[in-house]
DNA sequence: CCCACCTTTCTAGAAGTATCGAAATAGCGG
DNA sequence: CCGCTATTTCGATACTTCTAGAAAGGTGGG
């Protein structure tokens, strides 16, 4: 039971992805996969300076968001996917308390299959 | 397609998620369910002044996260539970392009049943 | 009509965040 | 050791958000 004190890294990471370069570099980096970016490149590529985004980046990963890790001179970024997952997971589970009105047939949109028997169950609103 | 437009919503609805009374407030009014609260009921338990807490409401309403109605001389707030459900959406889908090690089986620690054959492909994006 | 009530809008100061050039740090190759 | 490149940290400025008291806006009762 974690009322008050777990939504802060929460807070963080609703924050962190809440900009809008900070978000297209997750999603840049979701689909870089796991052997991620480097520093330099995720700068030049969203048309930032570097030390501008050196921030962001920092944002991104004290928010649990993103991993770095040096490799001689480079710094190659990653998603931590673990840390995306357990924002998914706050998100529908203690957030919105799994109410099957938001969070019920996600899945259905996705590659994933979907579980069609339930949550279709309530459907009020266009 | 929408690349850099229709993230600015997500960008939005991070925002106004993304501080600690209006994530408060907002799994308030899910518990609330559809009927929602009134307006002063929810400044009064968050122990936060009324116009502070109408400004938070007025964030989460622009964000299409939670909708109001009035009720001859009270104001209910209540979730958008399709509004959330957009931005769940978003999250998996657009952001994290259904990436499984984020987005897979999130339904198995959720009280809906879970979809037991998903991720069939493991999808090797870029 | 006026009053009481609930809520929002106004206002303004405080606090926090964004930005980016300049300087500092870290690792390599000579 | 020195220069070179990649990246971060520093510092200063602009900008945005937060906060809450005061005033205003609807709404119903008497």
């Amino acid at each position: 039971m974690y009322e008050a004190s777990t939504q802060i890294w929460a807070v963080d990471a609703l924050g962190a992805l809440a900009h809008e370069t900070r978000l297209r570099v997750f999603r840049m980096l979701v689909m870089a996969g796991h052997e991620g970016m480097i520093a330099g490149a995720i700068a030049e590529r969203q048309g930032v300076p570097p030390s501008t985004m050196s921030h962001h980046l920092a944002t991104l990963e004290r928010a649990g968001l993103v991993q770095s890790e040096r490799q001689s001179r480079l710094i190659h970024y990653r998603a931590d996917f673990p840390g995306m997952r357990r924002l998914l997971t706050f998100l529908m589970q203690d957030c919105c308390q799994g109410v099957p009105e938001m969070c019920g047939d996600l899945f259905a949109n996705l590659s994933c299959e979907a579980p069609q028997s339930q949550a279709a169950n309530t459907r009020p609103d266009a």
